[in-house]
DNA sequence: GTGTCGATAATCT
DNA sequence: GATTATCGACACG
């Protein structure tokens, strides 16, 4: 595509994480990447708010704290990455005050920069709408790993960072509310309308 | 298009 | 030793 827009600001993710979670979407995130001059970037078309110490479905429910959500913990603005099933990595954007651990959870992307690269990591994606459409997809899209775990998400120096591509108040789709996926475990915390995505964007995981 | 199932290892009990 | 904020392959039709 073209031009990519100013870094965000961190009173950004500094708010209420569903607040968070519907702004993030439209939004850029962007890789910077040691192998390739061109940042590599999607638009974000999909979320998932996960509320912190009482959300049954959140890492650090319960007051959760190791090694693995230390960055959950801290400053808002900086990516958790965590790794699952013994294959694949997720990212998050943390929200809300340090000491407040919760977080929003990037599902899907519309891929817009550098493709070339996007295509060399998911060789077997079998059209242009199963490249980043799925947590674990784009985090092997952009070669996200647990080494990228509290990298700054505000400054555009960073190896991972979200450029501001509309104003947080102004809407450019509509966007769907639904339960988050993969969390049945979670009790009355697994049908609460955590998840949300740009009505009819077809890079979604599902609509 | 749908549904089922195995892969695989860090993390926590 | 059990669990897991998933994916891709394969079987259907």
């Amino acid at each position: 595509m073209h031009m990519i827009p100013p870094h965000i600001h961190r009173d950004f993710f500094n708010r209420d994480t569903v607040t968070v979670a519907r702004a993030l979407l439209g939004q850029l995130l962007v890789r910077n990447h040691p192998d390739t001059k061109e940042p590599i970037a999607g638009i974000i078309v999909e979320t998932e708010a996960y509320l912190g110490v009482r959300d049954k479905a959140a890492h650090t429910y319960n007051y959760h704290r190791t090694d693995r959500v230390r960055t959950m913990w801290g400053l808002p603005g900086h990516a958790y990455v965590y790794f699952t099933y013994g294959l694949h990595h997720c990212v998050n954007c943390t929200t809300m005050p340090e000491s407040t651990p919760q977080a929003v959870l990037i599902r899907a992307l519309q891929p817009t920069h550098n493709l070339p690269f996007i295509h060399s990591m998911r060789p077997k994606a079998k059209s242009a709408t199963n490249l980043c459409s799925g947590p674990a997809k784009l985090t092997q899209a952009l070669d996200i790993a647990r080494a990228l775990d509290g990298a700054d998400l505000c400054s555009d120096q960073s190896p991972l960072y979200i450029a501001q591509v509309r104003k947080r108040s102004h809407s450019t789709s509509k966007i769907t509310a639904s339960p988050r996926i993969g969390v049945n475990y979670a009790q009355e915390w697994a049908k609460k309308p955590l998840r949300f995505h740009l009505t009819g964007n077809l890079h979604v995981s599902r609509q």
